[in-house]
DNA sequence: CAACTTCGTGTACATTATACACTATAAGAC
DNA sequence: GTCTTATAGTGTATAATGTACACGAAGTTG
């Protein structure tokens, strides 16, 4: 975690110092920010200032307020620490390996987080500390068990973009299908058939067509769609199942 | 949580008094134990003997030692009060609304276990304090936001079983493939047809016939079967998908 | 040995997945 | 305005999988 981003040092407590009888961890969030990039999948990343891990980079994330739900504390590090907002965030898993943090006893609960890289690729480098997108496959060196965190990361996000729509997270409100189908191909790592890729999309009836076309590209503009959100929720009471 | 079995009562910490300048909230675990009865899904639960919520059942959990991770936690704690071994055990999600416990901030990382119901049977009932098993829905009262944990757990095992080959954690090691069926049925809560199941489930090759039948029954003994878990891991290596 | 209960089996049809290649359209260069 | 280039957009045939459906076989009990 990346809890001490104004460069206040934290120090760990005496062990076996407890005001009470039970052992009082301290509890973080971390964000796991995922983007769609052209060819990659990216992780957002902020630069630690501080020791431990002074220099390395790490997930966004920090303590939970005392008066705070662990979703708020996430949506609330990320805010400060990346000025992102209004994303898709769900929590991942709970790390709390006595040994994860130099500094004594820190559990942390990690969120992963679906954001339209293009609409936070300048405001991510604006924050007063190093923040940036690195592709999946060339992470630098990583702060405490960062490294395993993105890696469940990623596995979730492969196997849920199968079952549930939360692809369209990573991408504008209007994409093309080829956008779509990139998507896919990058999330799961294997090609997919164009022709059955579009019938497949198409026969769910969650995406539908707007009457736009891609701009700016130098041959012929693709068709643009949208995700129903609402007939896919109406369809979801009624036992209908996504899947790809 | 049932943090405090052994009855000694916890008591929270006064507000805004905390020994380092960031909070330190309660960390516990919480097992969600579910296992299959002939006719229904049963959760094991434990009646709290102090307040709050005494007499109300609750999951069994307690405090995360300072040098043990999580999983070691609700294992031992799942030892030390139901004497429950050597179970599929998982974690599930963490749960920190603020005023989820009346005593102040405890934040509990709930995990979820399939264990054989006709192994625990007796055992369970011997330990000091009240332990019983209980139809899902035919819950009694339960502590904290322990009913809300549950219902997750139950989410997440409909929807993992169909993908995952760990409804052989709620079987014996030896059974039939009418047994399988019904479990399936159970947690589908939708009947499946019997040859089509058969066909389906043999066509995977997971499960291998044994030489033994049924015992004990009063009419014609079904074959048993075996769940072939050194064949699942080869074939997961090799991209295998298990679906049902 | 009759009655009962569950076991174990196959086929026809519908649906879905897969493999595969060319024409249409727009932009840009000249 | 014509040619070049790049991607968009489309259909069909075959294989695989899913679904619907009913009855004789085998073992137990009285």
């Amino acid at each position: 975690m990346a809890a001490d981003k104004k460069g206040a040092a934290w120090t760990p407590p005496p062990p076996g110092r407890h005001v009470y009888e039970y052992p009082r961890p301290a509890v973080t969030v971390d964000c796991v920010v995922l983007g769609l990039d052209a060819d990659d999948l990216k992780v957002l990343l902020i630069q630690r200032g501080v020791e431990p891990f002074r220099h390395a980079w790490a997930l966004p994330g920090g303590f939970v307020k005392d008066d705070e739900d662990l979703d708020e504390a996430a949506r609330r590090e990320l805010r400060e620490e990346t000025a992102i907002e209004d994303v898709y965030l769900e929590q991942l898993y709970t790390f709390g390996a006595p040994g994860r943090d130099p500094r004594g006893r820190v559990i942390t609960v990690a969120y992963y987080v679906l954001a339209k890289l293009s609409d936070y690729r300048v405001k991510a480098a604006t924050d007063a500390e190093n923040v940036g997108w690195f592709a999946l496959d060339r992470l630098p060196a990583l702060a405490f068990d960062h490294a395993a965190i993105i890696e469940r990361a990623v596995e979730r996000l492969r196997g849920k973009v199968r079952y549930a729509p939360i692809g369209f997270e990573l991408l504008p409100p209007r994409f093309s299908l080829t956008q779509l189908q990139r998507l896919y191909e990058i999330v799961l790592e294997r090609p997919l058939d164009k022709r059955n890729f579009r019938k497949k999309i198409l026969s769910l009836g969650l995406v539908v067509e707007t009457d736009e076309v891609e701009q700016g590209v130098r041959h012929r503009a693709a068709r643009l769609y949208r995700f129903d959100r609402k007939k896919y929720e109406r369809l979801l009471k009624q036992g209908f199942e996504f899947a790809i």
